[in-house]
RNA sequence: GGAGGGGUGGCCGAGUGGUUGAAGGCGUCCGCCUCGAAAGCGGAUAUACGGGGAACCGUAUCGAGGGUUCGAAUCCCUCCUCCUCCGCCA
């Protein structure tokens, strides 16, 4: 949510700055409604002025045991025509709120201003492509062979793309999220079990409501959604409080399913793990201060690059143009690694700052040492990691020309020091 | 799911229709005191929106929404949530 103070007074720079990730944004109707929206609440003002004005005189003549008739007779009227006033405010303050709810965050000044994610800039790689010296395989076919994952008995289960994991496939996935989770606790995140269904105000806090309903899987009986990802309780946790600023920065990792809808089409190229509907995720949150987010930001890039490092995974670090960052994002690094079967770079992460996006939606602030008046903080967020495009990046990088693939080294311990996978039957 | 009891400022906690934005306490900040600190004393200390160059002024906010009333923290209704007990259940 942007500041509607911000968007009045210099109207021309966020039409522009919006402008760099989204060319057709207009502010002309923002601008409107809340200059009709100030007029309405200053002719409200001025009769709820009135009117305590004149409780508090019929009060005065009460006490006095006077009459009071006129005075009662001529609010009785105020009343009524106050309320009709009342109510054509609130109509433009929900009006505006929509307005506003759905403009995206401000990019940062440092995010290069293209609409093509092609162009979005490699900042450092790790590794190198593997060189086989065989045909590599495709993940579902090293999977089918070392029976780890089945597609076609979790679409009778739920539909397509609803994979099960079983035997190895299944310790896999939680090898990964134990070392995830271990890694990120190692440097200083608290680990956090949230609710999986989320209602309204926490959905809308984070940003993915009301723009991205039709993302989200919601309960029919109950107003909760399922959760997409866990940056989203991660930001309601502190809802409607004020923290004290030296107790941040704070550091929070959660590890949940993500359910999404996916709506709209993934392409043929896409086939196996690489989107599904639900997959489990490692997330990593931060709640800073304005001076300390961007630093906070390039260290949590650093902390979700470590873990593709210590898997031994080749992978590049870019920076998202303003036309392929988030909505809630102010500036956001992708981390890709390299998956031989879709001879491509995929995200297996993304970091962002949402600066003070998310901090108004959901009135979260701190309050400066200086004793300062409570001030919005910055929330960010980034994966550490998602495991479905892991499994895949294991499986293509490390398979041997006889079908088994090697497990990493960090791995191990969570699989009973197992060292490879073996194909079955 | 049933019964009962709560939800008030950064925190705790008074307050059942009219100078209550809200007593008191704690915390925090400033000053005095002190070599310094503590204690003590004095003072200050909510948020949002709007108007104004500013000082400042107006309005709203006592879990949320609606109602009664000239006027609601206070009365009525609905909902949310927390606690206790009962039931059910992994």
């Amino acid at each position: 949510m942007l500041d509607i103070k911000l968007i009045r007074e210099k109207k021309d720079w966020v039409e522009a700055q919006l402008r760099r990730r989204e060319p057709e944004i207009s502010l002309d109707a923002i601008v409107e409604i809340d200059a009709k929206r100030r007029a309405q609440q200053l002719e409200t003002d001025e009769m709820r002025a009135e009117q305590n004005k004149v409780s508090d005189k019929i009060a005065e003549l009460k006490r006095n045991k006077q009459d009071a008739s006129a005075e009662l007779a001529s609010m009785k009227t105020l009343s009524d025509d106050l309320k009709n006033k009342i109510a054509m405010l609130r109509e433009l303050e929900e009006e505006l709120d929509r307005l506003v709810s759905e403009l995206p965050n401000l990019p940062d000044e440092s995010v290069p201003t293209d609409m093509n994610k092609a162009n979005n800039q490699v900042v450092r790689r790790f590794g190198e492509k593997p060189d086989f010296g065989f045909k590599p395989k495709h993940h579902l076919d090293l999977g089918k062979a070392l029976k780890l994952f089945d597609f076609e008995r979790g679409a009778k289960i739920t539909g397509s793309n609803f994979p099960l994991y079983w035997g190895r496939g299944a310790e896999l996935e939680w090898a990964l999220l134990n070392f995830f989770r271990e890694h990120n606790q190692s440097r200083g995140y608290t680990p956090v079990v949230p609710p999986l269904l989320l209602n309204r105000q926490t959905t809308f806090a984070s940003g993915n409501l009301p723009k991205f309903e039709d993302q989200l899987y919601k309960c029919k009986e109950d107003p909760f959604y399922l959760l997409p990802t866990s940056e989203v309780p991660l930001t309601s946790m502190y809802r409607d409080e004020i923290l004290d600023e030296a107790d941040l920065p704070l550091y929070y990792t959660a590890v949940t399913p993500c359910f999404r809808r996916e709506a709209g089409a993934h392409g043929a190229e896409e086939r196996g793990l690489v989107r599904m509907h639900q997959f489990n995720k490692c997330e990593m949150y931060k709640y800073a201060t304005p001076e300390t987010s961007f630093d906070e930001l390039e260290k949590l890039v650093k902390d979700a690059e470590h873990i593709l490092e210590t898997l031994g995974l080749h992978h590049q670090t870019v920076l998202l143009v303003t036309g392929d960052i988030g909505n809630q994002s102010a500036k956001t690094y992708d981390l890709e690694v390299w998956l031989p079967g879709q001879n491509s770079y995929y995200e297996v992460s993304s970091c962002s700052n949402c600066v003070d996006y998310q901090a108004r939606r959901g009135n979260i602030r701190y309050r400066p040492k200086d004793g300062g008046k409570p001030r919005f903080l910055h929330t960010l967020n980034g994966s550490g990691l998602a495991t479905p495009r892991l499994m895949i990046a294991i499986l293509e990088n490390n398979q041997q020309a006889d079908g088994s693939v090697v497990i990493p080294e960090a791995l191990r311990k969570y699989m009973g020091g197992l060292e490879v996978l073996e194909p079955q039957d």
